[in-house]
RNA sequence: GCCGAUGUGGUGAAACUGGUAAACACGCACGACUCAAACUCGUGUGCCGAAAGGUUUGUGGGUUCGAGUCCCACCAUCGGCACCA
């Protein structure tokens, strides 16, 4: 029986003291930079969805060195993050204090499993030393105009008490806590993401990324073109902008409708009659949630502007004004020309409140259309532009607006930029001296780390300051630029800024000069593979990006893309089929795992669960299974090991083994790497004794898989070589080996199966055809029959084809 | 509604550019070992059938000598986005 408790062990005190995964730069050698999503060091521990991701980059690093690359692959905290202070909120004690003791638990687990870090480059986004660099960033940012603050209606979780980016809204609840979230008015610091927007839909295209995770982050950033087009007012110099897509639908507008929060509106008061009614409206719609506004099955609303026209000036036509609540305030002018004839949700709205629909599309070779055609089409009643189709009519209508003023071309987003600033104490204080005089003063890079601060109370006041601004001595500052009276900006960073940039650190962890020496940097950027969870999706992997291509702006990091290739994995779920959590109490802790079966069986088993990407179920007879597996490789071990040379069926199995499992790992299919062994192994069992040396290549086969029991086995196996399997050649194959001597030829008559016989590889089809009709079986199938023609595939199949 | 993905045994699944569907594993059944159970080992295991044989990749159609794989239509499940003008 394989002892893993004592092997295990053994091995991981040895890679330790003997730092076996320790990298260095080396331009000597090519590099491989491997990296996983590093953890948020939580009070549960690690969880088997990390043990998934970072035994799959384990497995490829592994791979990697052992095919003789440089391989950088190392491990760190993304550790700010609310969890740690509502902690030191319950028992006042600093937030790092958990932190820490969080850190030292994942360390142990990880280690726990023997993953190839090179942990001298550990990185922790809360120690001073790393977030000096995150400020450092900002301040980079803060220079190219890319961070700047406005007073923007934001989202606001009122249980996490603090701001939340677009990306942290899910179904319009705080993804953290599941509260709904409000809208509230606030002076807030953003990053410009979406100066960025094309060139992050631009460069997706040349990565080695998963088709959906592209199509995802192309849907979130949204592009659309279009135009924008000025309406006139009646009797006032006041215009009214409005984005549309559809500029050839425009003599089928029939009325025009203004966003609640449109600004717009407040200037118009004194033109509409029933304004005490619309105020009435506005308010009300106020009061509303975003999760109720947006509530699709809700039935639209809205209210006439009595007494003013917007002037269509394509045909000089009045059309009414609305308010109503379909209408965004945060997408394009907040505005939109209503044409319900040609759109569905204009077309709801003008049925409900009686409004005139007036068709100015038909669909090609039609004479009448449908109450609401969508589609694009021939254009009529549209003056100058009727029987232009609609794509040509987009251009020329664009053209005759911009001559005349009132429509030019316009490209909206749907990504809004990024709200950075958070009003709670455990995150990164941002390096900003807020003067009345001069304005946003940064603070002086020789300055940072600008140090956290301790506070007495960790309690978020809700008033949208953060817990430092009670704390006098660190706000109040002279500004560094006139020397008057100023404060520092009290908001911190949110949790995103820490691993927006992490990849770098790892480079280069203990530069104090530098965030990472451009050397270094030029070596081992991009990341060649990034391993990780889907939730990323649209949150970290759009925001590290757009870091990143700013860095390559300035010059600071040599590549504008910073991940070639990305991986996910799929979810793991308890054994009953739901989400493991403690309120179900079926979590599988990955200790008590290893303490049963040991490290390498938890490995193989989470590897084959089945394909990397998909979600599948714990089961614990499958993992049984697996420690059959480990054991019965090390039973091999105990038979008669021979020097005797293989023979060929041996052979020519194994080659076909090491070329299978090498395209299985680079290909991320470590299930069916993981049964090829398994096929390898059965046929191992069948002997009687082992060839040293086709056993020799077996272990090393095991070894991105199983480290331990391959170390074990080989130093079993060859007492005579000193030092880790690490470091060994990854077998090659022989492709003479792998031909096969025999193939077995499937006969078909008309198709169907009806016998199958064995011949010498590569057999002609004269011979296959004689022996094939000398089976009883088939002559009895071609009995009387006329033949049509006859299929050969060398080595695979024939088809006599009879009538 | 839009976008994406997926449908194959009791279960997880495999199948390279169209060429013997179900590899590998779990489970199950029977047998050996055991006083007994567990472990372990052996045999069997898509479905129908005693067998010969027939039949099977969500459904319906098509292309082909041949379709899990290609084409058309539909159904179901999962994931993402969602009044984005």
């Amino acid at each position: 029986m394989y002892d893993h408790k004592t092997i295990e062990k053994k091995w991981q005190k040895y890679w330790e003291e003997n730092k076996t995964y320790k990298t260095e730069t080396d331009s000597n050698k090519e590099k491989f930079y491997t990296l996983v999503e590093f953890p948020y060091p939580s009070g549960a521990g690690v969880h088997v969805g990390h043990v998934k991701g970072q035994t799959a980059v384990d497995i490829f690093a592994r791979y990697k060195r052992m095919n003789g690359y440089n391989v950088l692959n190392a491990m760190g905290w993304d550790a700010f993050g609310l969890p740690a202070e509502n902690f030191a909120i319950k028992n006042k004690k600093h937030p790092n204090h958990f932190t820490q003791e969080n850190i030292k638990n994942f360390r142990r687990q990880i280690k726990s499993f023997g993953p190839s870090f090179d942990w001298d480059r550990e990185i922790d986004t809360t120690d001073p030393k790393y977030y000096k660099w995150t400020q450092w960033i900002f301040l980079k940012l803060f220079e190219m105009g890319l961070a700047y603050e406005k007073e923007a209606p934001i989202n606001w979780c009122p249980s996490c008490k603090t701001g939340l980016a677009n990306e942290e809204v899910i179904d319009g609840k705080c993804e953290r806590c599941d509260s709904v979230v409000e809208q509230k008015n606030m002076k807030q610091w953003f990053l410009k993401i979406t100066n960025y927007a094309d060139k992050l839909i631009n460069d997706l295209k040349d990565l080695n990324w998963p088709e959906y995770i592209k199509t995802s982050q192309k849907n979130w950033i949204g592009r659309s073109e279009g135009a924008e087009i000025k309406f006139d007012i009646e009797n006032s110099d006041k215009k009214i902008n409005v984005f549309t897509t559809r500029i050839d639908t425009i003599f089928g507008c029939t009325y025009v409708v203004l966003a609640p929060e449109n600004i717009l509106v407040e200037g118009l008061k004194n033109k509409v009659k029933n304004w005490e009614e619309v105020n009435g409206y506005i308010k009300k719609i106020k009061n509303k949630s975003d999760l109720e506004r947006t509530d699709l099955n809700k039935e639209k609303s809205g209210i006439k502007l009595d007494g003013i026209k917007a002037i269509n000036l394509f045909n000089q036509e009045k059309v009414d004004i609305f308010i109503a609540d379909y209408v965004l305030s945060s997408y394009g002018t907040g505005a939109v020309m209503a044409v319900p004839a040609h759109d569905e949700r204009d077309f709801e709205f003008a049925q409900k409140y009686n409004i005139e629909i007036k068709t100015a599309i038909l669909p090609e070779n039609k004479k009448e259309s449908e109450t609401c055609y969508t589609e694009d089409g021939v254009l009529i009643d549209s003056g100058e532009f009727t029987g232009l189709q609609s794509l040509e009519a987009r251009e020329k209508m664009v053209e005759k607006g911009e001559r005349g003023g009132f429509a030019k071309k316009k490209i909206n987003y749907k990504l809004r930029d990024w709200l950075f600033s958070r009003q709670r104490y455990w995150g990164e204080p941002i390096p900003i001296i807020k003067c009345l005089v001069c304005g946003n003063v940064p603070i002086s890079e020789n300055e940072l780390p600008l140090l956290l601060p301790e506070v007495e109370n960790y309690e978020p006041s809700g008033t949208g300051e953060s817990p430092l601004s009670k704390i006098d001595s660190w706000v109040n500052v002279k500004c560094p630029k006139c020397g008057g009276e100023a404060k520092r900006e009290t908001n911190t960073m949110p949790q995103w800024a820490g691993s927006s940039w992490y990849f770098l650190r790892y480079i280069d962890p203990h530069n104090d000069k530098e965030l990472a020496s451009q050397d270094n940097l030029k070596y081992f950027m991009p990341v060649d593979v990034y391993f990780g969870g889907a939730e990323h999706t649209t949150v970290h992997l759009l925001y590290s990006r757009f870091w990143n291509k700013a860095l390559y702006e300035k010059g600071i990091v040599p590549v504008s893309e910073p991940y070639k290739r990305r991986v996910q994995h799929g979810l793991i779920l308890a054994e009953d089929g739901k989400k493991m959590s403690k309120r179900w109490g079926n979590v599988i802790n990955p200790d008590d795992v290893i303490a049963e079966y040991g490290a390498d069986v938890m490995r193989v088993y989470i590897m084959f669960m089945g394909p990397y990407g998909d979600t599948s179920a714990w089961s614990t007879s499958a993992i049984n299974g697996i420690g059959r597996f480990i054991n019965k490789i090390w039973s091999l071990s105990e038979k008669e090991i021979t020097e005797e040379e293989a023979d060929r069926e041996t052979l020519n199995l194994l080659h076909k083994t090491i070329k299978k499992i090498g395209e299985d790992i680079e290909n991320i299919s470590f299930h069916t790497a993981i049964s090829q062994m398994m096929i390898f192994l059965n046929h191992l069992l069948t002997k009687k004794d082992i060839n040293r040396n086709v056993f020799s290549i077996f272990i090393k086969l095991l070894v991105p898989f199983t480290p331990h029991l391959s170390e074990e086995l080989y130093q079993k196996i060859n007492p005579e070589r000193v030092g880790s399997v690490c470091n060994l050649d990854w077998p090659i194959y022989d492709s003479n080996l792998i031909k096969d001597e025999k193939a077995k030829i499937a006969i078909q008559v008309n198709g169907k199966l009806r016998d199958e016989i064995e011949v010498d590889f590569d057999s002609d089809q004269k011979v296959v055809e004689e022996l094939a009709r000398e089976r009883s079986n088939v002559k009895k199938h071609l009995e009387g029959k006329e033949l049509v023609k006859i299929i050969f595939i060398k080595n695979k199949l024939i088809n006599i084809v009879v009538r």
